[in-house]
DNA sequence: AAATACAGATACCGATCTGTACACCTATAT
DNA sequence: ATATAGGTGTACAGATCGGTATCTGTATTT
């Protein structure tokens, strides 16, 4: 196969940047953590930049896929998926590699707007947002645009806490939030 | 006054960091910025950690005075102060320099939680949670603790889309959320 | 006027940064 | 057998990293 080695590639550096931040990790890192010679990693990728974009292109794919598959699997009616992204959150949140979310951290060393890391980062937020956004127009929220945003709000706020704060905490109290912009979205239903 | 020039380094990094980074802000950068020379630097901070250090607890006494004065301003009964600060969040969204939480940046800069710089952006948090909570028993919500950390959530949550989406929704949305919020959590009186 | 203390400038240390050059290995395809 | 492609290892370039040493100037104290 003549993508493995640098699917592996992008995987482990995944991995590497994820739990140590980008900055702080250097090209000679990624050759000792990965075994993979800088000369091949310089073959698939021109900059570093490139690579960080590689790996952060495959963390959409996976986190995405992971947390709507999740929510299907925790629950049945599109109302009641709304309320699983908050299970499937508590989930990761008391996985012991949970280091908070990716793209947050991208985003906050990569700060200018145009930067294509950060352009990229606000892209995930995008692509979860529509997502949500047709589970909510498929519960029957009147404004599914507005409640999206605020459970993404939700969402992007537990992370935060359970980084900052107690981990277990902030799943439960985006759930209990969560219910209640339910239940004001779709008052008297 | 002895502390002048020392206050001005603090300053200055603060800004510097704010809008550069942690990692990406070398000491040099730090010296051609603010005109003041390497040796002074380290004769008041012993490594570049100390001065970071330093410029976070500046930020956090900038950042929760600030708040609680603007929403003191903003209203008068207690409940109207928590709604106010999502008004508060908007005014600073809006800002030209608006760059994001330096906290939630450092913690993303600094993962593991018993580093001091981690440690110290999750005491902000704290701060602000006891302050926010405070306001809550004030408004006599039933359990001043879960609504406040809900609160916190969704001002955490509208910080983040504030820089990965519309700065302008984010405020807005995350005030609306609060209303549902207030809403259930006095739901009856 | 002499002594002390502090700030600035500059050059430097060893380490590390991203990225490149070059020689060599090895499997497959022709 | 030999060309081709993808890989390794190593050494290195040039810049920058955090931090220090040294020297000069200057203000205050005695």
């Amino acid at each position: 196969m003549r993508q493995t080695k640098r699917d592996e590639l992008v995987r482990k550096a995944l991995e590497i940047f994820y739990r140590n931040g980008f900055h702080a990790t250097g090209m000679d890192m990624l050759v000792a953590e990965t075994g993979i010679s800088k000369t091949s990693m310089y073959k698939h990728f021109r900059t570093k930049e490139e690579l960080i974009l590689a790996a952060l292109r495959l963390r959409d794919e996976n986190f995405r896929n992971w947390l709507f598959r999740r929510i299907d699997e925790l629950a049945e009616t599109p109302r009641d998926k709304l309320l699983a992204i908050f299970d499937a959150l508590g989930e990761w949140f008391a996985m012991r590699e949970f280091r908070g979310c990716m793209f947050i951290k991208a985003s906050a060393e990569y700060q200018e707007r145009e930067h294509p890391i950060h352009a990229q980062s606000a892209e995930h937020k995008r692509l979860l947002f529509d997502h949500v956004k047709r589970i909510c127009a498929q519960a029957g929220a009147p404004s599914p645009d507005d409640l999206a945003r605020q459970l993404l709000i939700l969402k992007e706020g537990a992370i935060v806490m359970a980084v900052l704060g107690k981990a277990s905490d902030a799943a439960r109290d985006a759930r209990m939030a969560a219910e209640s912009l339910l239940a004001a979205a779709f008052a008297g239903r």
